[in-house]
DNA sequence: TAGTAATTAGTACATTTGTTCTAAAATCAC
DNA sequence: GTGATTTTAGAACAAATGTACTAATTACTA
């Protein structure tokens, strides 16, 4: 493996387990086997690393985001999407949870992390459209109801990984994305009419 | 006022500007007026400060828990009680903002607040009953719909002033809160039975 | 193989931070 | 007013961190 893939693989390790603040470069280069100076050479600092990792877990998630875009999605698809999306977040949980500080340290994530939900929002929109077309959606609420839903779901979908180091007890991976992505979908349910309703509960089933 | 108190206010609107880790003993005194020793004389490190405001704001939400403990809130109350609690949580915005990382520096505030989280999922039951029984809530959903619900609503009022840096244009404390307070309701819409929704709406209209 | 570029280790320096200590000053109790 | 207590300023110290620089080593290329 390269130095560099080493590096970045003990900084998400060192990131997710003890936050942003409590490492520096020399922790990372202890724990990788290298001279500081070395990394200094590969990253200039913490922040060209968080950065860089950043733009993995973007990578990651992007091309969830892409085929969102090409085709309309049915339910079942975006259950998956769910899954694995949140499986990517959970990799890089820690720039979930110090995503604030990040922003602050590092303005160009802010921005660009920004402009990300918005798209975001705007498919949710348009999955809702599509939902309610298919008669799975209630229709007896109104746009506004439904541009507020789909803000609450990037905000659940952003603050999960927070709570669930505050709030819950250290599980393993595989339980914590399950027992959240449980609640991504319990927000979907009084949403739904009672075809919907059947359609999703054989899709939770399988 | 005194030196504590002045310490208190400025280190709260630091700490609110800035973040918990760009805060240090000698920048609050800078900022007060007062010498670095001095300060350290009032609070032995940045820790306790953020102790101490975090024990102000459990004394301002406790007054809206116990209230809710006594008697059983109708809707109006609820979403008074709201309004408070959202704004207390605003003055203290950090808290929630860095909260994971605060944790970790503090873990008396993380095992508190834990507990706390569980009383507050428990009230939550707890109205849902209620207004269930008095036929707001819709009964074709199970308990353990129920339950999913009192967690998403933790999960979004713990992370609705993340999501405002982040995500929002910074706007004025009003505007932010009634937003997010706004969404809250929201959550509440697609749960609420006709006669509960009649209900809302009047009660949001005032 | 010779030479160039990439990689690495090690060192040094300025800055910041928490922490501790001392002594002066202010306040309070009697 | 006097003595004790509280409050304050200031200095000093160790530890950690980002940063920059040098020199040695390794890898690559022609």
């Amino acid at each position: 493996m390269r130095t560099k893939d080493k590096i970045l693989q003990e900084a998400l390790h060192q990131f997710n387990t003890i936050g942003t603040d409590q490492v520096s470069i020399r922790s990372i280069a202890d724990a990788v086997g290298i001279s500081a100076g070395n990394l200094a050479y590969h990253f200039k600092n913490t922040d060209a690393i968080i950065h860089q990792l950043y733009l993995n877990l973007v990578e990651a998630l992007d091309s969830e985001v892409q085929q969102i875009q090409e085709s309309l999605v049915d339910m079942q698809y975006l259950l998956e999407a769910t899954q694995r999306t949140y499986r990517a977040l959970y990799e890089y949980r820690f720039l979930m949870i110090d995503f604030v500080a990040i922003c602050r340290r590092i303005p160009a994530i802010k921005t660009h992390f920004s402009e990300l939900m918005g798209m975001r929002q705007q498919q949710f929109l348009l999955i809702f459209k599509y939902l309610q077309s298919e008669g799975w959606l209630r229709h007896d609420l109104d746009e506004q109801a439904y541009a507020a839903f789909a803000e609450i779901i990037i905000i659940f979908s952003n603050a999960w990984l927070a709570d669930a180091v505050i709030r819950q007890q250290p599980e393993n991976a595989e339980q914590q994305v399950a027992h959240y992505r449980q609640l991504f979908i319990q927000l979907f349910i009084p949403y739904l009419t009672q075809e919907g309703l059947q359609q999703f509960q054989q899709l939770i089933t399988d």
